[in-house]
RNA sequence: GGUGAGAUACUCAAGCGGCCAACGAGGGCAGACUGUAAAUCUGCUGGUUUUCACCUUCGGAGGUUCGAAUCCUCCUCUCACCA
């Protein structure tokens, strides 16, 4: 039993600290029907989670089914420092209401995955603000800068001569913090965070709290460009709250290379069977579109039901591989005549009647299935649909 | 505290009195090709009830000039070096 569960975390994963406790806890979970914690921050700023959040998430939501409790750790107090990992400008201060606010977006969200009666969401501002001045003091004599700097992101600003402010050597103390605080038993992360989640270990020693993290790594998710980090500054997320079609259509965007990590990291099957699909993929006999195509199927069935992902499946082909119009459009109406380029700007395809213009010009814009050549066409009473790209639709009733 | 350098469109980055709505790169959008892919090639990438025209942009406020992103003054902010 504790193999097999074993196993099952340990897939996707891309590092673990002390498996032996790990293999510990759930044995005592499995012989003395022990629970044990598990716990992972989340910044109270961007309430959107996507598809990179989940790849942790799920992770938490599979340990739950072997005897995990977990800690949703809401950093109130550490985001108004922010997270010095990458280069992150300096962080707007929130108030108490936002935060709240936020939390409330988180909990809708992570509870499609996360199981709500065995999680518990905190804040770490509970503890901290307990902690007071001399607290703080306290917690920073537990380490030192050299060792600070061994963190290769401060190393490199370091030597590079980029400044790095005081708060930021704070930043992985209060996170290690919160483990002291919570009596973690393990923590999860991005890869970019061990040496965060590694404070926690250290700290729990440096407290005496009579155990040490294990610490489980997932690797980063690319987003949908295949190079960086998904992200939502970056724009190449995918949100979990996304409808079943927007979500079908960018999960089929993502190019075939990245399709096989998204399946290793987000795919539930087991990775025989992914390995077989590859193996069919490259000699020819699946068509890559339709492995994909399984991928984005069973994610939007997951955030979803089967029978929205169907849907969204058929509109997609419909759309883009028979060329034929979507099924619902939003309908405008304007009052004739008009001008096209204001017309697809008033509608909001286009940013602006230059824009239009330029569009118009390359052959992006059609009228009812046929491309607009003429920039200075009005329209006149009437129904038509129009089209800017391959995406954008609208239906519009012109009177 | 002292000295020096800099601030240009989404980002990086040219331009240093008229030829500047501003080179180039990245990103983005569009077209061709496709599997709405990826890669590649091509075009576009301030705005305007209408474009061989007009209007607003080069950190901010003034000034010089027929004319300023470019010169001068002050301010704000960044960075580097020294202390």
């Amino acid at each position: 039993m504790v193999q097999k569960a074993l196993k099952e975390i340990k897939r996707g994963v891309a590092e673990i600290i002390d498996e032996e406790r790990v293999t510990e806890l759930l044995k005592n979970y499995y012989e003395n029907g022990e629970n044990y914690y598990i716990k992972a921050g989340f910044d109270p700023t961007a309430p959107d989670l996507h598809l990179g959040h989940t790849v942790l998430i799920q992770k938490m939501a599979l340990m739950q089914k072997y005897g995990a409790r977990v800690q949703f750790v809401i950093g109130d107090f550490t985001g108004m420092i922010g997270d010095p990992t990458g280069k992150n400008e300096t962080r707007k201060k929130l108030d108490r209401e936002t935060v709240l606010k936020n939390a409330k977006t988180y909990e809708e969200q992570v509870f499609k995955i996360l199981d709500p009666k065995k999680t518990d969401i905190v804040f770490n501002s509970t503890w901290f603000t307990e902690m007071g001045s001399i607290g703080l003091v306290e917690l920073t004599t537990t380490f030192n800068v050299a060792r600070m700097l061994e963190r290769e992101d401060f190393e490199k600003r370091f030597k590079s001569n980029t400044p790095i402010s005081i708060s930021e050597f704070l930043y992985p103390l209060l996170q290690g913090y919160d483990s002291v605080a919570l009596k973690s038993d393990i923590e999860l992360g991005g890869t970019d965070q061990t040496f965060n989640l590694l404070m926690g270990r250290h700290l729990q020693r440096a407290y005496n709290v009579g155990k040490e993290q294990a610490v489980i790594t997932m690797p980063l998710l690319e987003g949908l460009d295949g190079v960086n980090k998904m992200s939502k500054s970056l724009g190449n997320y995918i949100g979990i709250t996304e409808s079943a079609d927007d979500m079908f259509g960018k999960l089929m965007s993502i190019s075939d290379e990245l399709m096989w990590k998204y399946y290793e990291v987000l795919s539930d099957k087991d990775l025989e069977e992914i390995k077989e699909l590859q193996k069919s993929v490259d000699e020819g006999s699946l068509h890559p579109k339709k492995a994909k195509e399984m991928l984005a199927l069973e994610i939007v069935e997951r955030y979803h039901d089967s029978n929205k992902a169907q849907k969204a499946k058929v509109e997609f082909d419909k759309v883009h591989s028979k060329k034929e119009l979507p099924s619902d459009m939003n309908e405008y109406a304007l009052s004739a005549p008009i001008w096209i380029a204001k017309a697809l700007n008033e509608i909001g395809l286009e940013s602006s009647t230059s824009q239009a213009r330029r569009d118009i010009k390359q052959g992006a814009v059609k009228i009812d299935g046929q491309k607009c050549q003429d920039e200075q066409l009005q329209l006149q009473k009437g129904e038509y649909i129009l089209q800017v790209g391959k995406r954008k639709f609208a239906k519009v009733k012109v009177v």
